[in-house]
DNA sequence: CATATTCCTACCAAGAGAGTAGGATTTGTC
DNA sequence: GACAAATCCTACTCTCTTGGTAGGAATATG
């Protein structure tokens, strides 16, 4: 598995944000009890979006969290990578360069990198707002039995 | 991470075996050395890999392992799926049906279920063979810079 | 019989994952 | 100013997975 209650909780907190709207701050209870999750770990989660600017907070009584942008410039991967740290499918895929001292030798690392990039590419293509609307065609693709058939 | 290094050292030794094709068994410290691996860990990687047809083996002297088909007859994705269990890149995809309690109203699923799907057609596309001939255009795709212009 | 090999079971150390606990700080309301 | 509701911050813990290691039994060749 690629991506840890981490990443998911932090995807279902942003889609929570993401319909309560724009109509004022959203309390960190409220959150964790419309999603039933443990509020002390969900903190932990906000905390880490809230200091990569996924979110606006305010501090004190009827304080909270929103979103700082509109759901469509939110892509899931950049949601996944911030909290996740990486989404490298294999330890020798690294960020930017940094690589494997058998690298130059290795017959695998094409697969491992275009397996990468196809990830990427995906959650690249996905923003906060397919989600809240569900955008099912976009998410599944080909594999979408209840959308319309391509041609 | 999605794949540990169980998955990514078996598929190692079956790049080893297809290269040193139908001539043969194959052995374990022989395998080992040429590419750099403990021995013993190769060892608990390789059963699995057996116990699951993928191998035929010879025991004794002059024993070892060979391919039990053509390279071009094993994708990645059987090779990878047998030796980690699963490649769900969440835990609240299961194979075949079992599924998390809050399926049918969770509104990330969908993006789960195609990140899963694009995943899965990957590494369903290519083979062994693909590796050992180094086909850079297959597993990289537009992102291969060595390779031809798409046209 | 000696040797080289696969096969099998058990064990272990380090790190990551999934939270918990407790309190300090800030802000709105009475 | 007191109180309550909220975010912020640091540290701890427990369990499971990863990445191995160890030792020996079974088997085949010469």
């Amino acid at each position: 598995m690629m991506v840890s209650t981490k990443g998911r909780y932090a995807l279902t907190v942003m889609v929570d944000l993401a319909r309560k709207g724009e109509d004022g701050y959203v309390s960190l209870s409220d959150i964790a009890e419309s999603e039933k999750l443990s509020m002390k770990y969900l903190e932990s989660i906000i905390a880490i979006l809230n200091k990569g600017g996924m979110l606006k907070s305010l501090r004190g009584k009827n304080g909270g969290y929103k979103l700082a942008r509109d759901p469509k410039d939110y892509t899931i991967n950049e949601i996944l990578l911030l909290t996740e740290g990486t989404l490298a499918p294999v330890n020798c895929i690294m960020q930017e360069g940094v690589q494997c001292d058998k690298a130059a030798t290795c017959s695998t690392l094409p697969l491992w990198a275009g397996l990468d990039k196809v990830i990427e590419n995906y959650l690249k293509g996905i923003t906060l707002e397919d989600i809240i609307t569900g955008n099912r065609k976009k998410m599944l693709g080909d594999y979408c039995v209840s959308c319309e058939p391509a041609e």
